[in-house]
DNA sequence: TAGATATCTAAGTAATTGCTCACATTCCTC
DNA sequence: GAGGAATGTGAGCAATTACTTAGATATCTA
């Protein structure tokens, strides 16, 4: 991996060297989680994770790169779950395939949604033409390919409004304190289906 | 109004004074819009405002009060919008209702994406229990008071799933380039009367 | 017009923050 | 265990930033 400003500085190689680098990562996120933008800096980034900044800049070359590293790695992982979710969808009905999708987009939203809207924040304000951009775009791709597998008119419209409208409902149920993912399954399925009709 | 925090520390009399006051919202509107809250700071409003900080220093008693009074004025205008959009509830049909309603939601959602975005970040990390929260609670019950009106299960959960489902729909759309009003009022229409169905 | 009041200026301060660097420690290899 | 490579430390610098203040200017009022 080419090493720009955003990206990581260099690999880990020695088992306690990776220690350090997700232990970086995982403060990180921890603050975002908690305080969002305002209070992450990369002091207190080091002092959380208990390593000195010095060892931080050593794997992160700015402060924007560790954002860009847990963007990607959230990213990968919805994307993931998406593309697992589609795998079979030649041989499913469309409300089987819908149901995995939808509870894959539940299960990474719900969770944390304070960090979740951190990041995408985050996001806007980062250096574009990025790898977290494709991720972005391939996760409506994901989406629009399963509905113009069902002979959808204007797929990619779709998939991005789609994509869209279930982050605010879902981002919103959190924020206001719901937790249960069959709940929030229902009212996504709900939501999908009727815009779908 | 208290002089808090983040309450403005005193009115403008004279009319240049309302002038500078108006000077400094907007500049401060320009900088979110454009940069985000990471170059949001007070010295910079107050050059694009082309006032000196001191003079900024006493309207404003810190810079979460420019924030605060911003998503006020924002808040307001929408809140009233949607109060408008029902006060005949009681002689409309549901789907006229819900269509001023919608209307109102897409005139103040997509204009500026960036900047509702920027301020929707914002609010989250703001001190809680003060008039911003309220007005936010007043637009889900405004819709929820509609939702009841036409004998609705769940209008409170419903009405904040609509709010930010539609938020979300529309958000996107925006961020993605889209400014046709009327093509965004047939897929906000869609969405809501598919989840209300 | 004189004094009082309101408004405005901008240099300056203390705190924060992104990041570097000279050096110390640990680990791997032979 | 010697030497080099990898990893870690933390004081500290330069830049940024929220906010103060001493004083200048403009406006109002009697």
């Amino acid at each position: 991996m080419k090493s720009t400003s955003i990206n990581p500085r260099k690999s880990p190689k020695q088992a306690r060297a990776r220690v350090t680098f997700d232990a970086i990562l995982e403060a990180a996120t921890r603050i975002l989680q908690d305080d969002g933008l305002r209070k992450f800096n990369t002091n207190r980034v080091a002092e959380v994770a208990g390593v000195s900044v010095g060892t931080l800049y050593q794997y992160f070359p700015t402060k924007e790169a560790i954002l860009t590293e847990i963007i990607r790695q959230k990213r990968k992982l919805m994307l993931d779950a998406l593309t697992g979710a589609t795998q079979d969808m030649a041989q499913e009905r469309f409300e089987e395939t819908l149901d995995k999708l939808l509870r894959a987009a539940v299960a990474h939203q719900l969770r944390w949604p304070k960090l979740a809207r951190t990041l995408e924040y985050a996001e806007a304000f980062l250096p574009l033409e990025h790898e977290t951009d494709a991720l972005k775009v391939a996760i409506v791709e994901t989406v629009a390919a399963f509905l113009a597998h069902h002979q959808h008119d204007t797929p990619v419209q779709t998939a991005r409004d789609l994509v869209g409208a279930l982050r605010g409902l879902i981002e919103s149920a959190g924020l206001s304190g719901e937790t249960d993912p069959a709940a929030m399954l229902i009212r996504a399925r709900k939501l999908s289906l009727g815009y779908l009709r």
